[in-house]
DNA sequence: ATACATACC
DNA sequence: CACTGGTATGTAT
């Protein structure tokens, strides 16, 4: 039996000069914890220092903790009026979730759940050595090599939880969770109910869920607390946020920015191979739910985090209408060089309000029901913390009771294993000069406009809108399948768009390793030089390269930069995301066909576009109405992303500058900024954004014209004032300049790529729907920005699409195949006008123009229904359908 | 009201 | 080799 480690031979000796630098460093592995008295603190403290001394996270850690610092002697000097928090009884319970481990190993073999990564806990044996929760593996394998990794094992976890907190409802029905094994219980009432102590209380709740709950065994403490004291024990304890971020391992080494353009279609396709908007989408589906606010969170290389974020014109759920907004503020961070990615929705809803109620009568008994019901499927419970993405992802894909006969749709994200997800998949074009289209591949983008455009032209009304990608649904089966895995999900089942063409790690040779990148980290925004390959490899053991190689030529190079330029300049009017549809996957064909893909390219492109949100999409994703102007040269053209310009990042976001001129660390992340000799500091934080770069108003759909497009232009944005918009602007210009750099450009909303900007104008009341009909549609107007009514970008410059090298027009010049889309599709923005669509209390604040004050006959039921209302109302007729066909 | 950083488990 | 992922909340603008 393993005793707690004597300390070993000093890693480190002891230098005179700098005696004892561990105990400095001061990590939280050493504070005081349950189990874990009597360690060698300075020992643990030592190794966690070795170990992590010469790495990037512990240089963050120094800068964070430099931060800390600093504001705890702000703090100091304010310190003198604290106010006495209120007291309110309250227990906060810590449960001890079963392992499946015996006891007895359990008392004896120090094990950690987690794995060389991370730790989530740690037994008592183990602590015992130092090691505990939050601690890496490797650290925790060092301290105490016999240590013994148990898998994490959410399902039981979640099984063992929902048995205690019934119990701890008997205590406070509107108890807090606090994750799977935490919740706080304002015991207030049923102290004073029971006549009780606080105490009292605890005892009581110890003793039965022991007693009740399987032997498990909870600590719970009494404590006064304000938050709880205030806590509204009558608001829905529902979920404010969902989100899904996941790490990558290895980074390829940074190149040089003429690469840029490719850094962009790598960032796309890093998004979506990540599959976060997707598995974001796919639970968001499932739990019924929409948001407003789309936050995009970044892990640099250097550990750094920062999150950015924008909120919609309107609740939105798809992965079509999600991934746009989360490329478009990624987009602006470029370049970088990424640990981490993670994407956020915030401002939620139901988005089956009618389920609800109905769910309550059905009483059960309906397969729908029952599957609909908390706690039958994992999908969440009020009080449940979300499950772990990849346990979503492995439930079995044949979906809920009933709904396995249709394959191509519920079987949805590819899933589980890697394997599986990718062996569908298309083999990968070769070089990017290459590409063509493969048989497997689904039907061209216009066909697929049409074929949706036909099925919305026949199913129309509510189905289309209430996703389907206006097929109509198929009995009970589909409908549950469209319940649960989108409804939203409208295209090829799921998420409704398509991963670019990658082929799993199965197919043959091995690509040479690129990276000679520090450590593990999926470099980003580095881009390629000619003859460069790069993979990747996810941490999930999901790996693949071969699909991802790519020789790059000079020609190809130069194509790819033209290419990507285009594929930008289409992908910001919506083109690469309103066509093409999602094609269901052939019947009994698993998981690969039903992608569809965008273009005919090697895949980088993604198609998005389920259709779902009906025939504005059709138009224009964000519905921006493009205005075929007659091209008006800038003096210089500026590539999209303002990238692939010899010699400079271009005048791409802010950021861009921030991650790669001001890389605080030589070499750490931002080499691209070449021979930089580091003189000065950057600022100290990257600049933000426009805190709106058109946010909520953007239904309201006012043309930005005159003197205040001018000044969007100018400024790039809106939310800073302009004072502290042009100081920032010169320190950036300061720093780059003393960097050898091209000063920095302030970001400027859509510049044209490759392909020409024009600036043209139009009525940004111009229904979306509508007014695609015709060229010079809403010319005239003058301005020059329009408000995308369905994005949230209002300072959208118009974009015209005519492709300055190959004289083409790119984008959706032209009305889509089939018929002209209701008009109602063009304001299915409910935006919170008349009477409030539900959540935000935005009042008065985005109103759509179109919509405000006018009716519709609703198809379904006759109604007169507010336009602004339109869509929440069609949600309803459909949840009502889905709950008739359920119950039969 | 937003955007974002940060704390917490 | 190796330092999570999910959530809520506080704060500056």
């Amino acid at each position: 039996m393993p005793g707690p480690a004597p300390a070993t031979a000093p890693v480190a000796p002891p230098g005179a000069s700098a005696p004892a630098p561990w105990l400095d460093y001061r990590s939280v592995f050493t504070n005081a914890k349950a189990g874990m008295e009597g360690v060698d603190k300075e020992h643990v403290q030592r190794v966690v220092y070795e170990m992590s001394k010469d790495s990037a996270h512990y240089r963050n850690e120094q800068r964070k903790q430099a931060q800390v610092d600093a504001r705890i002697a702000k703090l100091r000097e304010r310190s003198e009026h604290l106010t006495p928090a209120e007291l309110a009884a309250a227990t906060r319970s810590k449960l001890f979730i079963p392992s499946s481990h015996s006891r007895a190993a359990q008392k004896q073999v120090p094990m950690a759940v987690g794995g060389m990564g991370m730790i989530s806990t740690a037994n008592y044996v183990a602590r015992r050595f130092g090691v505990r929760s939050a601690m890496p593996g490797f650290i925790g394998k060092r301290l105490c090599p016999q240590l013994v990794f148990v898998p994490l094992d959410f399902s039981r976890y979640q099984a063992a939880a929902e048995r205690v907190r019934a119990v701890f409802r008997l205590f406070d029905p509107a108890f807090e969770t606090g994750g799977l094994d935490e919740a706080a219980l304002d015991v207030t009432e049923h102290c004073s109910r029971e006549g009780c102590t606080g105490e009292q209380a605890a005892a009581e709740l110890r003793r039965l869920v022991r007693e009740t709950c399987g032997g498990l065994t909870c600590s719970v403490g009494v404590a006064a607390n304000k938050m709880l004291a205030k806590a509204d024990t009558s608001a829905e304890p529902g979920r404010k946020g969902i989100s899904c971020e996941r790490t990558f391992r290895n980074m390829s080494a940074p190149a040089q920015q003429e690469a840029m353009a490719r850094q962009v279609r790598a960032v796309v396709r890093v998004v979506v191979r990540a599959r976060l908007v997707e598995s974001l989408a796919a639970e968001m589906a499932e739990e019924g739910i929409e948001g407003r606010n789309v936050t995009l969170k970044l892990k640099l290389a250097t550990f750094e985090v920062c999150t950015r974020a924008v909120t919609l014109p309107r609740h939105m759920r798809t992965a079509a209408d999600i991934l746009p907004a989360v490329l478009r503020l990624l987009r602006n961070e470029m370049p970088l060089t990424l640990r981490l990615m993670g994407v956020r929705m915030a401002a939620l809803r139901k988005r089956w309000p009618a389920l609800d109620a109905l769910r309550v009568n059905a009483a059960g008994s309906s397969p729908l029901a029952r599957f609909l019901r908390p706690g039958s499927s994992s999908a969440g419970h009020p009080n449940s913390h979300p499950q772990q993405q990849q346990q979503e992802q492995q439930r079995p894909s044949t979906g809920p009771p009933g709904g396995s006969g249709r394959p191509g749709c519920a079987s949805a994200p590819p899933p589980s294993s890697a394997a599986a997800a990718e062996a569908g998949m298309r083999p990968a074009a070769g070089s990017a000069a290459t590409r063509t289209t493969e048989p497997g591949d689904s039907p061209p983008p216009r066909e697929q406009a049409a074929a949706a455009a036909a099925a919305r032209a026949a199913g129309a009304g509510p189905a289309a809108s209430g996703g389907a990608d206006g097929r109509a649904f198929g009995g009970f089966a589909a409908a549950v399948a469209a319940a649960a895995v989108g409804g939203a999900a409208g295209g090829g089942g799921w998420g409704g768009f398509m991963a670019p063409a990658v082929r799993g790690a199965e197919g043959g040779g091995r690509s040479r390793t690129p990276s000679p990148g520090r450590g593990g980290t999926l470099g980003l925004g580095l881009g390629l030089r000619p003859g460069d390959r790069y993979e990747d490899r996810y941490e999930d053991g999901y790996e693949d390269g071969d699909g991802l190689d790519e020789e790059v030529d000079e020609y190809g190079a130069q194509r790819l930069q033209h290419e990507t330029a285009c594929d930008e300049a289409a992908w910001a009017c919506g083109d690469g995301y309103g066509r093409g549809g999602m094609m269901e996957g052939e019947e009994g064909e698993e998981g690969g066909a039903d992608e569809g893909q965008q273009r005919g390219d090697d895949g980088d492109v993604v198609c998005i576009g389920d259709g779902a949100e009906g025939p504005h999409q059709a138009a224009c994703a964000w519905g921006g109405v493009l205005v075929p102007e007659p091209h008006q040269g800038r003096g210089q053209q500026q590539p999209l992303g303002g990238v692939a310009e010899e010699g400079g990042c271009g005048g791409q976001g802010a950021a861009a500058r921030w991650a790669g001129g001001g890389s605080r660390e030589p070499g750490a992340g931002g080499d691209w900024a070449e021979g930089e000799a580091q003189q000065g500091q950057p600022p100290a934080k990257r600049p933000r954004l426009a805190q709106d770069w058109g946010t909520g108003d953007a239904c309201g759909g006012a043309d930005v014209s005159g003197a205040a497009a001018a000044d969007l232009l100018e400024l790039g944005h809106r939310g800073l004032g302009q004072q502290q918009q042009q100081q920032e602007r010169r320190q950036w210009q300061q720093w780059q300049q003393q960097q050898g750099q091209q000063p920095w450009e302030p970001p400027s909303a859509l510049d044209g790529g490759g392909c020409a900007v024009a600036t043209a104008a139009a009525p940004a009341a111009a229904p979306a729907g509508a007014s695609s009909t015709g060229p010079g549609a809403g010319a005239g107007a003058g301005g020059g920005m329009w408000a995308c009514r369905v994005c949230t970008f209002a300072s959208n410059r118009r974009q015209l699409l005519r492709c300055e090298v190959c004289d083409c027009l790119k984008g959706s010049t032209q009305a889509p195949p089939g018929p002209p889309p209701p008009a109602w599709a063009s304001v299915a923005m409910p935006s919170a006008a008349a009477g409030g669509g539900g959540s935000e209390g935005g009042g008065g604040g985005g109103v759509c123009p179109e919509g405000q004050g006018r009716q519709r006959p609703c198809p379904e039921c006759g109604a007169d229904v507010d336009v602004p209302r339109w869509a929440e109302h069609q949600d309803w007729h459909l949840a009502l359908r889905l709950c008739k066909e359920g119950m039969g």
